[in-house]
DNA sequence: CAAATTTTTGACCGATTGGACAAACGTTAG
DNA sequence: CTAACGTTTGTCCAATCGGTCAAAAATTTG
């Protein structure tokens, strides 16, 4: 092992250039989806010829599927931290928290996300019916044994799994039309703690065992 | 006045093959986005020859256009709808009912939407920033007075309709995804039914004013 | 240094794109 | 029936698409 990961041996160009393709083609494919991005956007975007990005990565698909990939291992993270050991309520709490500052922090990342699923999820759908339905399956288990405790109330845990993810991505793949609503004064940076305030209130209420 | 309406007028094969076209365009856009359909696609799916569709509308602009126009009128009419005549909880019961009853039966204009969205809205800007802000401004104006009154908890309006349109739309644009991970015992059509109770607790839950 | 290797580029390819156009075909009113 | 009008199609076009290739330029290696 001399490149210290198991990727193919590459020189520093190759690493560095590869990088800055990945950072043009995520701006490009979350902004027009993968037919409707083209390769030669993607090289003017990361400041190269066309035939040079060809050498770097051979085919328009190579570039999605890179992206695709390093893309699901970041954004099932906040998931994957939802554990059993802390209180049921600030897990998830602190769950809708971190899943919301990704959508503030990487809403590239979401769009492109949404666009793959948008149009079919052709390219992931078998990583969606195997890795990702059986961590939601495992996280549902979970939740379920927190409301058989009585620590939250009775409710679907997929559904609630699917709310969360709704409302928090909903501030990165409609954060134009957001803003638009929002307007100049409350539509600015300021919009990130008026959701994190309101999703707090709407989803602890609402789970909040009656006392 | 001949034609019944402000159409510019048309013959009866006209009104016939138009439709035929925008419901084709409708199957292709939401799916793939203006940039990623093709006219050939269209034409296909209407079951005619290019020229032919390019004799009913005269560039592929057009019948995107048509097509988001229609759109806005019936997918803003649940929100246009909500009304201080009633009791607070029920209007907003019945909305978040309305929107999901929406994602359900025309799965493909809500896609249509997201995808302008997504994109960043270059051909509905205007409207969002115009048309839709004053709406979701009246709205949360009415909103805000049930809050005052005591009727409903006190919260942010917008970022109230904002979860709701996110919510319900998410079992339109995510439907792949959403069935994906429900599996085949849960992700058949009882799915809307589970959706609908869960987001009725909730949002109920988590309005409820203290009692 | 010089040789070997890696990187970059310009020119080019066939396929597909949105769209134009005139000719052919259907339909209908007089 | 026939002339006028509405509809459909085959052909064509310039631009753009994803991708190739050989040669030039830059870099690394010995």
């Amino acid at each position: 092992m001399t490149t210290g990961t198991d990727h193919p041996r590459r020189t520093r160009i190759q690493q560095e250039k590869r990088e800055l393709i990945l950072e043009a083609a995520l701006e490009v494919f979350s902004t027009n989806g993968f037919r409707g991005s083209t390769i030669d956007q993607i090289a003017e975007a990361a400041g190269m010829s066309k035939p040079n990005l060809l050498y770097y990565f051979r085919r328009k698909e190579d570039i999605h599927e890179t992206l695709m990939q390093r893309l699901l291992d970041t954004w099932l993270a906040p998931l994957r931290e939802l554990d059993d050991i802390g209180d049921p309520l600030t897990e998830l709490r602190s769950y809708i928290r971190r899943k919301l500052e990704m959508a503030r922090d990487f809403p590239r990342e979401s769009r492109l996300f949404a666009n793959e699923i948008l149009q079919g999820a052709p390219r992931i759908m078998p990583l969606l019916a195997g890795e990702l339905k059986t961590l939601v399956d495992e996280k549902a288990a979970v939740i379920k044994g927190w409301m058989r405790a009585g620590k939250i109330a009775r409710t679907d845990p997929w559904h609630l799994i699917f709310s969360i993810w709704a409302t928090t991505q909903h501030y990165a793949d409609f954060d134009v039309q957001v803003r638009a609503v929002l307007g100049p004064n409350r539509g600015g940076d300021g919009r990130f703690e008026d959701a994190a305030r309101f999703l707090e209130q709407l989803f602890l209420d609402g789970l909040k065992p009656k006392t």
